[in-house]
DNA sequence: ACCTGAACACCGTTCAAGT
DNA sequence: ACCTGAACACCGTTCAAGT
């Protein structure tokens, strides 16, 4: 008994009254809900609320949810080929990669919960595809053969995926979870008892100040390298 | 009305009838059954149905699900510490590292769930102590400054977490998308118009040709050739 | 001291019904 | 052609009640 009447009907219209539905609307929206509070997961339900529409009548225009993400997603690989358009044309390819690297990590701290829920997705959509192209040409140009390219395109590609999909998925956990897990090294690591743990006790200081910029600047210095190792073993 | 009789009370006993409720025997339990199949998610309904015993009665031995999650993955960094105790005590710190990353690489192809959720988590338990501890030992030895150590620290572990999360992650996605996702190369890259993107289409073969592990004993190399040109330099 | 069970506030998704 | 609304089968978690 007692059917559950906590909130009746007070549903609808927290933002427009009902834009008209398109694959492009719905999108607009999501990625619009997703910037304005960046804990929030992007339910169907609450996604309907802001377009003041039933939540089910999505699946006229996505097959399910993670077609629909996968389509915001794709949205934001739009923004890293604009980026992409802008640069200037003269660039060596090792500037190239590098700026497209530090382009990346800009957008992953932009949209943590698209870069963590779907950096390792292979989606073949439009944007994606640019992406792909535009690292392929700039590799296959240092003479590289085309072994060596496609080695070096997934080595590097896969690599900046993965690092900015770890530092997305931090700051997507929620502010409470980020907090404890970025206080660690300070918190935990820098007064190990030093009889048990002398290193993690003597390197307390440098483990609390390096900064995850930094880690992620030397890794992608150090793909370069690699790449750039190949180019000249090549020439 | 009809207050919804889909399944009126047969809950209970799938597995044992009770065990005693104990942290260890609740991790015990919940690594079983996410090794039994890998696309299950860990529910606290049915780690209790598993047990038999109310999901409720996990928050009597665990703050949240978060707080059981972490313990179970320190669980699984308690094998990677046992692989790393049987290693020879004469082992260069190049080899060291190398042996570390493949025992990771191999624990997350056997724990997607765990590596997928945690693998950016920083929890401090026993376990991640010791490797820690063993990471910082391993590379202060070179001679390298408590700087360098520290960031080759760093830039190795969250490079090494970040490939393996990433490899997990595809693997929890599910036999459905995981093959989606895996066969996008072919599917996608290989038969793309030439016209529009011709470096793509030229690389098709040798896209689809490329493996996991050969990407990530690439990147792993490309690490370490980073941390040996310190050493080098330093000496 | 420890566990149960009802309850609360959520999820994604299907499908018959409406317009 | 497109959307609604009830319904189904789930979630994590709280808290008063039981033993």
């Amino acid at each position: 008994m007692a059917t559950g009447t906590s909130r009746p009907a007070a549903r609808r219209r927290t933002g427009a009254r009902s834009v008209t539905l398109t694959p492009e609307s719905i999108v607009d929206k999501a990625l619009e809900v997703l910037e304005r509070d960046d804990t929030f997961s992007l339910s169907m339900r609450r996604l309907g609320d802001e377009m003041g529409v039933d939540p089910t009548a999505f699946y006229r225009h996505f097959r399910d949810k993670d077609d629909l993400v996968l389509a915001v997603w794709d949205r934001v690989m739009g923004e890293q080929v604009e980026l992409l358009h802008q640069q200037p044309a003269d660039l060596g390819w090792r500037e190239r990669l590098k700026t497209l690297a530090l382009n990346a990590w800009t957008l992953a701290q932009r949209h943590p919960m698209l870069y963590s829920r779907c950096f390792a997705r292979v989606t073949g959509g439009p944007n994606e595809r640019e992406i792909v192209e535009y690292l392929l040409t700039t590799l296959s140009a240092t003479g590289l053969s085309r072994e060596e390219t496609v080695l070096c395109y997934r080595v590097f590609a896969d690599s900046l995926l993965s690092a900015c999909g770890t530092a997305a998925s931090v700051l997507a956990l929620g502010p409470d979870l980020r907090d404890k897990d970025a206080n660690a090294w300070s918190r935990i690591y820098a007064v190990l008892p030093q009889e048990q743990y002398p290193s993690a006790r003597a390197h307390g200081a440098e483990l609390t100040g390096v900064t995850e910029e930094e880690i992620f600047d030397t890794v992608i210095e150090a793909l370069l390298d690699r790449i750039e190792a190949a180019v000249t073993r090549r020439a």
